[in-house]
DNA sequence: TAAAATAAGTCAACATGGCTGACATATTCT
DNA sequence: AGAATATGTCAGCCATGTTGACTTATTTTA
């Protein structure tokens, strides 16, 4: 990973120059910019890939185990809209993880078609065990960035989102 | 330099402060930054997804063509260990794109055990394909950010990863 | 110069987690 | 009563990750 020397594109709007253009003609600050995307994320999620290794769990498991403990309550279809994941992929992980009792089902009150998903304590353990280090992470990256950091990076993740996403 | 967020409930019944911690006791903002890396990963590396499956094409390919593309004349065994994978998963995706002439091979000159990987103009031609709609992602994100962003970004990104990756 | 190390390629086999389409069941809405 | 919805399941396909063993060509080293 090379640093990066070039303090263009600051302002709002303003498109590359000729400075920062690579042999292909791309701005070379945002070549790297997709580079660090890779390594960051692949390094990111590699953290919790040892403990749900021990529990005979995938990456698969880690997102519906994540995403049911921050929306206790959220139902089936939910979930596979969240995940933008169909059914079937859905169901393999989601059974392993109720059969093993780390997430729980309860049907609606109000519409008995519907189950509610909800971490069991177990479920919330791990859950716990698993954002640990992702949490870790951040607040280590953090104490070696700029004050307002967090913020910035926030906003920019966002903003590369798609709108049917948000 | 920077911010602490580790603050513990120390009372049962004590109320979070206000946007910062969830009910598990982590820092609210570091969750919704996990979150917001899956996400914007995932929307990421989704754009060039059309054009490489209108050439039979993979993730995997994507990635190789990236690298050879970045570092031209680069090694087998550079690739494999800047992608970390395993040299059989490798092979599948770089036995396609040579044998599809995208990817060219030369041996090195002063040792010939050694091959060396480069892009043929069409190999050039669809990396820059592939690049083109994550290079515009980011530049109308930045466009909406405000200065500066992309300098703290990158700069936290490069603080999230690995050892061993830098 | 013979042996060891290195770079690359190959084979068989296996796991995870995406996908599709078809179909079943229970429940609710019209 | 019939349509729509929410969930679950079957069978099978594909991409891409894994391991371990082995070959071939070439270079390095003892």
């Amino acid at each position: 990973m090379s640093q990066d020397n070039s303090e263009t594109l600051s302002k709002k709007h303003e498109t590359p120059q000729i400075g920062e253009m690579s042999s292909l003609g791309l701005p070379q600050e945002l070549v790297e910019a997709v580079e660090l995307m890779f390594f960051a994320y692949r390094d990111f999620v590699s953290d919790p890939d040892t403990i749900l290794e021990s529990h005979g769990f995938g990456r698969a498991h880690h997102r519906v185990l994540h995403f049911v403990g921050r929306r206790p309550g959220m139902s089936v279809s939910e979930l596979l809209h969240i995940l933008s994941i169909t059914k079937q992929s859905l169901s393999r992980v989601l059974k392993d993880l109720i059969e093993e009792k780390y997430i729980i089902q309860e049907t609606d009150e109000h519409d008995r078609r519907i189950k509610r998903l909800l971490l069991s304590p177990k479920g919330q353990k791990l859950h716990r065990n698993l954002i640990d280090p992702q949490i870790r992470r951040f607040q280590e990256s953090l104490a070696k960035s700029e004050i307002g950091t967090l913020e910035k990076w926030k906003e920019f993740m966002l903003h590369l989102i798609n709108m049917e996403t948000k």
